[in-house]
DNA sequence: CAGTGTGAAGCACTTCACAGCC
DNA sequence: GGCTGTGAAGTGCTTCACACTG
């Protein structure tokens, strides 16, 4: 397959909730406008999208909301169940944990790991957290697919690579500072601080 | 001024971090080079995102650091304290409020609403939660900057609609869904579910 | 000579426009 | 007739390459 842009796989996450709000109103229907109007980009964009996986529209009818949710999920690889670890017992963490639409979409919680031994030992959002240095052992059976990293700024390179060691091909990372991966693993790093800096930029150059 | 990239912005909260460290080890000059090497990006984008702004560097010399940092910082409105309200009195909230980088480049919470009667009253991260609905009299006096927008999914169009109305020009926002501001406010939404399913796609596709 | 600043070229994503099918 | 699927055109960001300067 073609290589996808990042922003076609981010489309068709929004795609994929507008279907998912039809289905619940029992639409069975929809369209490329229809869709373009609800996720804030245009018909043609829509059609562009689906079309580098495959025709899954009738000319002239538009798309059925349930083949083309079921294509989409298929697509995205949510039509199984992704074994998460959360490094870093923090409140982060936890709120993605408990976000709604984490459990609901297939992404399943199996390990949560720490370094402050205030913690290892503790309940964590009905999760016991473990000594992280017990990690890599852990994940030879686990096999997790997912590594959250939510920990603070200290070391988080070294933890990238104990992650990595372990056989994870997959990092959504919420610690600031640039971080290396070898090829064939994917990291997502989402900083706050810089999202912020991005408003200060906004406000400050407004107009100008 | 010509449109920016909101991607040059990324990059010069980038640079930022890099000659913030720079500074803390006492070095005085640097390069596109060394800066792009510590970026993730090419030395010609370093040069090219800067030229945007400015010529801060001598030919054959490189960059003052502590020039460069005092202009990206002017650049990205780091100059000044910005006020934050926080909408939501939960866990990304207080994740974000107690973040380190988020106080020292001068962002300060200057008041936390919910609307939970469970929440309002209490103590949090040293704030008294107030009532949401007095959120609109307060800003009037309060003249906030930026609202960090921290509930669960219900209604969140209603409450982008009340931080607007409050005259709020800049808005985080970690709900999921498509919201609508008018021109001339700033939204800027993370969606934590959308990045992990960016991952499931990578992990389903990669080598294909 | 070393390293910046920048027009020009290259590349990737988006938009257009229309042929093709239901 | 209506709406999809898609090559072609357009747009905007990135990379190149080199003139220029300390």
């Amino acid at each position: 397959m073609k290589r996808i842009a990042e922003s076609t796989v981010r489309r068709l996450s929004v795609y994929m909730r507008y279907l998912e709000e039809l289905t619940a109103r029992g639409i069975a229907t929809t369209s490329s406008d229809e869709l373009a109007e609800h996720s804030g980009t245009t018909p043609a964009q829509v059609r562009k999208d689906l079309s580098f996986f495959g025709s899954f529209g009738k000319r002239g009818l538009g798309y059925s909301v349930h083949e083309l949710l079921d294509r989409i999920r298929r697509i995205l690889g949510l039509g199984r169940e992704w074994k998460v670890v959360i490094i870093g017992a923090g409140k982060i963490g936890s709120a993605l944990s408990t976000y709604r639409g984490f459990t609901t979409r297939g992404f399943c919680v199996v390990g949560v790991y720490d370094k402050d031994p205030q913690k290892i030992g503790r309940r964590w959002d009905g999760h016991l957290v473990r000594d992280v240095t017990v990690f890599e052992s852990d994940a030879a059976e686990l096999r997790p697919d997912i590594a959250v990293l939510a920990i603070p700024a200290e070391n988080v390179q070294s933890e990238v690579d104990r992650i990595v060691r372990a056989g994870i091909k997959a990092i959504l990372n919420f610690a600031p500072g640039r971080l290396q991966v070898p090829a064939g693993v994917t990291l997502k790093t989402v900083n706050m601080a810089m999202e912020l800096e991005g408003l200060s930029f906004a406000l400050t150059n407004r107009d100008a």
